[in-house]
RNA sequence: GCGGAUGUGGCGAAACUGGCAGACGCGCAGGUUUCAGGUUCCUGUGGGCAACCAUGCAGGUUCAAGUCCUGUCAUCCGCACCA
């Protein structure tokens, strides 16, 4: 048995010295970028998600590496971010000093992981030759337009005083003191990614990703179409509602505002009388938490104004109403009210008692109010009888013509809040001045650095901003008196191009040449985990159509494939939590069988994109099947015995095994398909030692048949194949050998089985040459013995034949 | 509420465009090796004595359904008043 620990540092530093795993530029014709989303630095040991994101990656890696490809693999470190800052609020232990500890105790468990990662294009996100970058990236954007500031709502913790990620907020409370988080308007740096909207959606289509990713990030963009429609008010003001119902407008009941609408206050002066049950509706809406507010179970709650507007179309008054199921950061934050036709409208309605006018009938069936299906309009004038979709353009045409409306299209998609009132990030490069306002810092003034004396610890301001000799500086227009952004950028900035940066990571002129981005991207095959969908994976694309529209990139999509790993459950079949007590950790696995066998194992007992609860009794039957490879092929390479030179039909049969299992195992593994592919290997395995059981065999022969099982299970079990590469009297590295290509003349037999059915029911199994022709096949199998007598004194009424699979007569 | 996925032996799972359901492995049983335990190797292993019955459940299409269609239940994931 080998001593697995031995062979895989003997091994990785052979690979480390050969430069083995390192992109070769001289190549970059045959490339293949191969990345896993990178990590970020925890303290803990690697988890079983790590190495199951970077295993069976790594195999597929190397298996296109054996196929000829020159694949870069790069890793590096997500390593700016809250964690570390939250660990530095609870122990007083520096987010950089910690970071850095992290890095380097998660690098070396990375290597030795053994897979073919490309050290020297290692990039961690926190280090200044990085973020100088990202800054760059953010003044680029700014330059564009894409990068502005506005007022936002913000989640605010009145405990810790400072502001929390979305993240942080669980269930509406603060997760590290408990109190309920409350929204505050603060000013922010957004980035305009809602002006790719429309390329992010439709550019979906083309993409080689998870069909259910794809339609993630469809509902997140979430286009609908419709139509604006102006109500003119009765201060004179005017009220733009969106609707995509334009079809009902003529059953519009009431108008409803959002209660932040700016108009509010206007209405609020024109009706005094309302004005002390106005504001106490803003008051309690502005009060209700997310949580309660986004909930559709929530009862429907709203105040009347007293004002009223006028219906563009028939010029009746209808009341305004402000409510809280409106809003205000969707469409224009205003909406008509068809309250016969909309759920929400209608609930409303009856709540308050407004009137409930139908104008859309059901096409032949009853109309059941509220009815929000498509059907023919009543009550509407001249529109009477058109049904849904013409209806639509016939009455925003109209409108059109009136000057009322307008077709428009809208999005759920908002813009990127990009600022975080936090230390560990990268520094935003905008300085305010007094005189020139917001002014960008001079790419040449970059990096913005981020200083380590800070006191990171909350207390209701970005942390930089008590940091004087970060804050003051000069206006880099007019020299005057001038302080620095005290915001950091959001760490999913960092991530949205850091793919790039691995193509040309030592560049110190630029963040990359857009001759190597254009030769190393896009990405060809990208995998990581599914939670990323909405988020990185939604970013990173708009920023490489950003870096297009400016230029920098030839390409319009970063990652041309996507694929994402399952997740490994705890033994109880919940999601791993140190709470639920139920984490398993790889270290004692790694420590008892090694990297290869565990691998092995993640890659064997689970559907690669499906995950599952953890279950160890596998693992010992991988040990078990290594073992047992190991002593075939020290046995065959002892045997001196070379026996004779013949082929006779034992050697063809285990060709056959061997030729049919390269080609499932080139098929599997592009498709990530690593346990079937390592059944396969299996089988030869199996097939191997029958052959080897045989009291004669041919020596030769079975050497070779051995080397190839060799080079098969290379990019499975990188550090042991390369051993027993050694072990069969070879010199060179097992990955600079070509996967086995499979030769079809093996596949193909004298004789194939065929089933036999009479009406459908198995009867009998029967060898038929592959030569046969289809009456050939038929006269076969009606004079087959078990076959004759059901048939007899019958007629075939139909006889259906599957070429190399089954026939099927058709009796009666 | 909306959208999506999944559901197959005692267990992890296979099954490419409808074509022999359960590959491969675990476990289990019997044998073998060993002083003994582990190990190795061999054989068997969905259920039922059988005809037959079996892919969550109920229908349907087809010569043929795990696979296609309709309905339904359960679990998981995403979104959640988006007008």
């Amino acid at each position: 048995m080998m001593d697995m620990k031995s062979v895989e540092k003997k091994w990785q530093e052979k690979w480390e010295k050969s430069r083995l795993n390192v992109f070769n530029k001289k190549n970059a014709d045959k490339k293949l970028y191969v990345l896993e989303m990178f990590s970020y630095p925890s303290a803990a040991n690697l988890h079983v998600g790590h190495w199951y994101n970077y295993g069976p990656t790594d195999s597929y890696a190397r298996f296109k590496k054996m196929q000829g490809y020159e694949v870069f693999q790069p890793m590096g470190f997500d390593a700016f971010g809250l964690p570390a800052e939250n660990y530095a609020i609870k122990t007083g232990i520096h987010p950089k000093d910690s970071t850095e500890k992290n890095i380097a105790l998660m690098e070396r468990q990375l290597r030795n992981m053994g897979a073919m990662f490309d050290w020297t294009a290692e990039i961690k996100t926190c280090e200044e030759n990085y973020y100088k970058w990202t800054q760059w990236l953010f003044l680029q954007l700014y330059k564009k337009g894409l990068a502005y500031r506005k007022e936002a709502l913000v989640n605010w913790c009145p405990g810790c005083e400072t502001v929390l990620a979305n993240e942080q907020v669980i269930d509406g409370k603060c997760e590290r003191c408990g109190n309920t988080v409350l929204r505050k308007d603060m000013t922010q740096w957004f980035f305009k990614i809602t002006d790719y909207a429309e390329e992010l959606l439709s550019d979906l289509d083309g993409l080689d990703w998870p069909e259910k990713t794809k339609l993630m990030q469809k509902n997140w963009i979430g286009k609908s179409t419709g139509c604006e429609i102006d109500f003119e008010c009765e201060t004179g003001d005017t009220i733009t509602v969106f609707t995509t119902r334009p079809d009902t407008v003529f059953g519009v009941n009431y108008v409803v505002l959002a209660p932040e609408h700016p108009l509010v206050e206007k209405l609020k002066t024109a009706h005094p009388e309302n004005a002390k049950a106005i504001d106490a509706y803003v008051q309690y809406a502005s009060e209700a938490n997310d949580i309660d507010r986004l909930s559709t179970a929530r009862e429907k709650t709203g105040v009347a104004t007293g004002a009223y507007a006028i219906h563009p179309l028939t010029q009746k008054k209808v009341p305004i109403y402000l409510a809280d199921y409106v809003l205000y950061s969707y469409g224009t934050g205003a909406v008509m009210a068809v309250s016969a036709h909309d759920e929400r409208d209608y609930a409303f309605a009856t709540k308050y008692g407004l009137p409930i006018t139908q104008v859309i009938q059901k096409k032949g069936g009853e109309t059941v109010l509220p009815f929000c299906e498509d059907g023919i309009l009543v009550n509407s004038g001249e529109f009477d009888g058109l049904s849904g979709e013409d209806a639509r353009d016939a009455i925003s045409a109209k409108l059109a013509k009136l000057g009322k409306g307008s077709k428009k299209v809208n999005y759920r998609l908002r813009d990127w809040s990009v600022s975080r009132q936090r230390y560990w990030g990268a520094p935003i490069p905008m300085i305010h001045c007094e005189k020139c306002g917001v002014v960008p810092v001079p790419e040449k003034d970059l990096p913005v650095k981020l200083p380590y004396d800070v006191e990171f610890r909350p207390n209701g301001k970005s942390p930089l901003a008590s940091h004087d000799g970060f804050m003051h500086c000069t206006c880099p227009e007019c020299g005057g008196k001038a302080t620095r952004d005290p915001d950091t950028l959001d760490t999913f900035v960092c991530s949205s191009w850091y793919y790039l940066r691995y193509a040309d990571a030592h560049n110190e002129k630029q963040a990359w040449s857009k001759e190597v981005a254009d030769t190393m991207l896009p990405v060809d095959v990208y995998v990581g985990g599914s939670e990323h969908a909405c988020m990185h994976l939604l970013y990173a694309r708009f920023i490489t159509k950003a870096l297009r529209d400016m230029g920098l990139v030839s390409f319009d999509e970063p990652f041309k494939r996507l694929v994402h790993q399952g997740i490994i459950l705890g033994p109880d079949g919940n999601r791993m939590s140190k709470s639920r007590g139920n984490v398993v950790s790889p270290d004692k696995y790694i420590d008892e069988y090694g990297s290869d066998i565990f691998r092995l194992y993640l890659m064997f007992g689970f559907s690669y994109t499906e995950g599952g609860p953890w279950n160890d009794d596998g693992i010992k039957s991988i040990a078990k099947f290594i073992d047992r490879v190991e002593r075939l092929v020290r046995k065959a390479m002892d045997d001196k015995t070379s026996g004779y030179t013949d082929i006779r039909s034992a050697e063809k049969e285990l060709d056959y095994v061997k030729n049919y299992a390269i080609k499932s195992i080139t098929r599997d593994v592009e498709l990530f398909s690593f346990n079937t592919s390592v059944a396969r290997i299996m089988e030869y395995v199996n097939a191997l030692q029958k052959y080897d059981a045989l009291p004669e065999k041919n020596g030769a022969f079975f050497k070779a048949s051995l080397e190839d099982l060799v080079r098969m299970l290379a990019p499975f079990t990188p550090h042991f194949a390369e051993e027993l590469w050694e072990i069969c009297g070879n010199k060179d590295s097992v990955f600079t050998e070509s996967y086995p290509i499979v030769d079809e003349q093996a596949l193909i037999k004298a004789e194939t089985e065929y089933a036999v059915q009479v009406n459908s029911k198995i009867k009998a199994k029967l060898m038929i040459a592959e030569s046969a022709t289809e009456e050939e096949i038929k006269a076969t199998v009606c004079a087959h013995a078990e076959i004759a007598p059901l048939i007899e004194g019958k007629t075939i009424k139909k006889c259906i034949i599957v070429k190399g699979r089954l026939v099927n007569l058709i009796v009666g």
